[in-house]
DNA sequence: CACTATTTGTCCGTATGTATG
DNA sequence: TCATACATACGGACAAATAGT
């Protein structure tokens, strides 16, 4: 390892000294940054890592600390340590090639529909909660659509769950119509027509019940998508929520610049 | 507060008992939970915290330690403690569901920049990772710039960290300049003109590092962004990496049908 | 008014983990 | 390896303020 790249690690190792970060031991800080750069492959295989003195004077730890930070990384089998020779990379970095459907903008969204399956978990008519209620602009006991499905690739592996809440729906919401039907093609048949969507992309954690259903941990990071569809006049009809793995999804967004 | 919202807050906590987060003192990550029911307005103005004797039964920690997280909540003035009386909520949560800037295409981005302040966390030329050579078709030792930087919005909080790699660039990429211009200006200063763009979003988890930066505990989901910037030949210039804190910011992105 | 349960404040001792020199 | 210091976490004990019976 080349002592301007540790300097890197130690930079922004600098400006990061604050918060949350200061409450985790020292030595797990050092190890961590250590293994970020073996992992993305910084240190490749056979790279000789820092010497504990150099850690020593770069971090300005005590010997221990920067010994127990390499120790760590040896335990994991990550390298290799030696007296007189050093501590060597022995992790083989491989590139991982990015799979799974990727998504542009709405247009896409029925070609999306037809190079994947979609699995109803629930359709039904029920009362949203406060929040939904009051963005749809409903009465305290007022009865909505309600839709939950997950969308699964061609290898049947899920990869988005999404709720929905429709008002104005008098038929064509079940359980067999869904199947052959997208859910907007569904409500531009019962007479709405749809003339303008503002959606929000943004992160958040897997609840229990999503992470159980996208086949991921509990907590683990969710790109999540916002939409709100809005006739013609202006009324909002249908609130989507989607949340996807990021290991099968991605949002792609191409433009050309002038 | 009631015990059923505790609960939740115990199953999120559950679910990211994983990794990092378990190096931390129990008693700040229940702190943080508890901050975060707080400043999302879950548990609002003049609620009822939960006692030491709840936290400690759900938690299942010693009361020495539900008493630190409360303790910590009170000395920032989020709550106020009283014998005989309990813990209550002083923090007022007022209802603006994004605070950050919104951003869309990227003919915002310059926009966005005179909003917001940036922080040049480090600038530097050197090697990059095995991924991130590949993609910029590098050999071995090749240097190439690397900037990482933080982007704050008004309130000077901090909602998106940066990591860039930029090839064929000779100068101009000084922190000084970089206060005054944005990225791409500097890269078209150099000569170079991008005309395509591809940009895919999607959703990680938190490192520690890029946790301290803006503020949110490891492993929370972030909203990522990765931006591959081509020249008129077609070779890539540009990759930017953006990782977006979810509360401050969100994707916009608005479209008419016909 | 006393009595009691609740809830926080303060204190003790102990064990373990972290970090230095 | 040793001695030292500090932080974390546990269990327990008692005191003091509050609210309800």
């Amino acid at each position: 390892m080349l002592i301007d790249q540790l300097n890197t690690l130690k930079a922004e190792w600098d400006a990061s000294q604050s918060g949350v970060l200061s409450r985790i031991p020292l030595y797990h800080q050092i190890y961590t940054a250590l293994k970020d750069a073996i992992v993305n492959g910084t240190i490749t295989f056979g790279d000789k890592m820092p010497t504990e003195q150099q850690l020593v004077s770069v971090f300005d730890v005590s010997r221990i600390t920067a010994k127990r930070a390499l120790d760590e990384l040896a335990a994991e089998n990550l390298i290799v340590r030696h007296r007189g020779k050093g501590s060597h990379v022995t992790y083989r970095w491989e590139p991982s090639p990015v799979k799974g459907p990727l998504i542009g903008l709405i247009k896409n969204m029925s070609e999306l529909f037809q190079h994947s399956s979609t699995k109803a978990i629930s359709i039904e008519k029920t009362t949203p909660p406060a929040e939904v209620r009051i963005e749809l602009g409903l009465e305290g006991g007022e009865k909505v659509h309600k839709v939950v499905r997950v969308h699964c690739d061609e290898d049947g592996e899920p990869y988005a769950y999404y709720v929905s809440w429709t008002v104005g729906i008098s038929r064509g919401f079940t359980r067999r119509n869904m199947q052959e039907h997208s859910r907007l093609e569904i409500i531009s048949q019962n007479g709405i027509s749809l003339t303008h969507v503002k959606q929000t992309l943004s992160a958040e954690p897997a609840t229990i019940r999503v992470a159980a259903a996208l086949d991921v941990v509990p907590g683990a990071a969710l790109l999540s998508l916002t939409r709100r569809s809005f006739d013609e006049t202006g009324r909002l009809v249908d609130l989507l929520h989607g949340l996807y793995n990021p290991k099968r999804f991605k949002y792609l967004i191409e433009l050309s610049l002038e």
